[in-house]
DNA sequence: GCTAAAAGTTGTATTAGTGCAAGTAACTTG
DNA sequence: CAAGTTACTTGCACTAATACAACTTTTAGC
């Protein structure tokens, strides 16, 4: 492939935009406004578990499926539910049709409880709220573009 | 304060367009795009030390301030730059003017591996790179905007 | 029906991370 | 220069997380 030199150069700038727009919304998440240690406190419970909560807030789950969630292994995950369970967060129930499968469900304290995490969680910070509307909007729909 | 209708209803969409676009952003870096494992197994350490020689590239720091980044304690910091150090990717030295503090520095051999790291986890995801001219600066912008 | 596979659980071992108390060395202040 | 403070280290106790191996129950394929 043969490209013009501008060409070559208009693609350099490019790829150094994205690198820096990724490394800034990186910076945003993880550091300026990073919630965790905030929930995790008002759910007294680990992180792995509010993310439990807020997988299970999209409706039941088998075992299986939140582990792939989790990004955890099965043994890790019976240990997870088993303590939501022990918190009255989740019920476990069986698969109707194939019993061997386990549903988990958020009880009506597990949804109130993954509501106070979506509201801590995803308190967006001020400097986005100061944003003007055109701006705004923009970020919003290109947020949604990039999510596909 | 007395408000217009119409002037509380687009404080509402406001809110929630704002709510949108951050929950896609901490979607996209937490979920969609997560290299943590990646790093951790390129260099193979946990990722706090990834952090740790990251947050050195940008200078030296003293164990305090390392800690301080790191959202630790200095003991647990003392561990971490314990192991960096048996791996020949920090040094210690002394404050040249107050002898109680310790200045990290990253060797040579540092300085790559946190170079390693950075182009793991600074690699946007494709979807940012096959964004729009307009829409990648818009979105450059806002970032930097939002960072202050 | 027998065998193999899948879903979950139990158990064990290891590592990572957090928190606190105490100790040492160096600096600062009155 | 004595007393308090700061920076770092050491040590201990504890929880969270990760990884494997082995087991039970249930389903699916031959």
């Amino acid at each position: 492939m043969i490209e013009r030199a501008e060409t070559v150069r208009a693609e350099t700038v490019r790829a150094e935009t994205a690198d820096r727009a990724w490394q800034g919304m990186r910076a945003l998440v993880l550091e300026r406004h990073d919630r965790r240690r905030e929930v995790c406190g008002a759910l007294d419970m680990s992180f792995i578990r509010v993310k439990a909560l807020r997988s299970l807030a999209g409706g039941p789950m088998t075992m299986r499926q939140l582990a792939e969630r989790l990004a955890t292994d099965p043994p890790y995950t019976t240990l997870v539910v088993d303590d939501l369970q022990k918190r009255d967060l989740v019920r476990r129930s069986t698969h109707p049709t194939d019993r061997r499968q386990r549903i988990v469900t958020l009880t009506p304290a597990g949804a109130r409880a993954a509501e106070t995490a979506d509201r801590i969680l995803g308190r967006p910070p001020t400097a986005l709220l100061e944003l003007g509307d055109r701006e705004l909007a923009a970020l919003d729909r290109i947020v949604a573009k990039l999510l596909g």
